[in-house]
DNA sequence: GATGTAGTACTACTACTGTAGTAGAGCGCA
DNA sequence: TGCGCTCTACTACAGTAGTAGTACTACATC
């Protein structure tokens, strides 16, 4: 629970996938996964996953010497509100704009649409 | 020019949006319309112009004891990058996937998707 | 000419983010 | 049984955003 107003950063989320991915890891394995990418320090990502935790957005758990970090909120959360923020503040609401913005840039070919229907028509008669 | 990495909040964004909407505006305008809408300080107003005018996202220009401010960044700039970077940070840069969680969470129904893309392919031959 | 008014410039403060160092605690090995 | 390693906790600092007060300036009006 906790649903609503999920807002991340870039770094915030990168953080989350692996937390996402594993479900449950240490710092250091997050440390050793982010500091790879873009070489940060350990202590860096200590920090990061405390004031996630302080927020509520990560659990913590000890285990020994360790902590051991876990999602809190789902990717899917985290995607409704901000997809919902920015959409809210650069699309006036519309989503329908957001996507139409997509082709516009070619960020999609149009054939996907029809794709993306089909698929969704087929993969769930309803789930929602 | 300067088409490149316009990451905006939300308010700044509002603030944009007059600007887009009336070409130029005086700090007086902006706040009468801002401060309608969310009850912010007149020097607050002037606060964020300053700022987004030092980061080069607006242009200012005098006219007596006023200042005139102008966008020097389009909404579509803005949306293509702050797009590309929701896209980037939560779905594996895969803009289909966005689309698909638009319309899994409702957010625009499959059949809109047939629209948008006939909408599409009429208004223009191509123009990209 | 003095004064009120409108408008900008400067300063300030809180909160959050990115970044990381240092200090301290516990564990294992020589 | 002490030394080093590992891991956390705490502290720090710069940058940006949100918010707004105060001070100064120019203009109009009496």
């Amino acid at each position: 629970m906790k649903a609503a107003n999920v807002s991340l950063s870039e770094l915030q989320i990168a953080l989350m996938r692996v937390l996402w991915d594993r479900g449950e890891a240490s710092t250091a394995e997050v440390a050793s996964i982010l500091g790879q990418d873009r070489g940060l320090a350990h202590t860096t990502v200590a920090t990061l996953l405390t004031r996630l935790q302080k927020r509520g957005v990560v659990g913590q758990r000890r285990d020994g010497r360790q902590l051991l970090y876990r999602a809190l909120v789902d990717e899917s959360a985290v995607r409704r509100s901000m997809v919902a923020d920015l959409i809210g503040s650069l699309f006036s609401g519309d989503a329908n704009a957001l996507v139409a913005h997509l082709v516009e840039e070619s960020e999609i070919a149009p054939d996907d649409l029809a794709r993306i229907r089909q698929r969704l028509e087929q993969g769930d008669g309803d789930e929602r």
